[in-house]
DNA sequence: TTACTGTATTACGCGGTGTAGTACAGACGG
DNA sequence: CCGTCTGTACTACACCGCGTAATACAGTAA
């Protein structure tokens, strides 16, 4: 599993983190029960503060991605659900809401974005890291 | 035109001004070079400081989605482009890679992704208000 | 015991948000 | 011309959350 950071990113370093980690175990790069590099191993690589690297881990816990055995360390976890269905369902309509005002604000058509949206989760799932919210 | 705000929400005030706004002309319940509520006048409405709805003014004047003309208002302005085409993509791809992060740690499938932003879209130009990003 | 692991606390800089006050300038109707 | 509406431009301030960092504490296991 390797990392990257971008610098001038206007992304904060433990968002890019945490967002390739999830990406590449929805992509299946990462396997349920893998360990994930330690907290302070990953720093070091990155050149960062192991906080940061544990507040992205932190972030993937609450989401359910990852687990956590104290003292041992950081394992991808079993797909489990975290959040009620509609507190689910309210949050994937945020992030929608969101995309549907860029995408006015920029004039693009319903059939533009969704085809754009196809286009990239394709290419999410090929394994390609990208780093945005 | 109607705007509301919501006082226990995570975004800010002037943002949903401007996201109301922007999905009204969107939706064609605000004509092009139809004026909007003046500064000062919403303000009152809403209860907030001027400078508040100036900002949210200020922000689609930026995104040409209105233009201002001194001492007489502001007004829905005719569609334009603002940004390169480069440009404007990538500001596209940036929304949706965020909405792609979002949906994989929610556990959302691609097609239950795209029927929701599908059905999303469509009530947003029927003209019902929301307030998100 | 040693050397790993994660955890918790505290602190600090920065920028976004919102408010407030004040002043200036263009538009327009009487 | 005057009054009153419009937007514009500053400055200042308080607040709060974000992002990062430094440091110390605690669990795990060879």
């Amino acid at each position: 599993m390797q990392i990257r950071i971008v610098a001038g990113s206007n992304a904060a370093i433990y968002k890019q983190i945490a967002d390739q980690i999830n990406r590449a175990v929805a992509a299946g790069d990462l396997e349920v029960g893998q360990m994930l590099p330690s907290v302070r191993q990953l720093a070091r690589e990155l050149v960062i503060n192991p906080n940061t690297v544990a507040k992205a881990y932190a972030d993937l816990v609450q989401a359910g991605i990852v687990e956590t055995q104290a003292g041992r360390g950081f394992f991808v976890a079993k797909r489990r659900q975290v959040y009620t269905k509609t507190e689910r369902m309210r949050r994937l309509d945020e992030s929608i809401q969101s995309l549907i005002n860029h995408s006015f604000s920029l004039g693009f058509s319903t059939e533009e974005v969704l085809d754009r949206v196809r286009e990239l989760f394709a290419k999410a799932l090929r394994g390609v890291p990208e780093s945005t919210s």
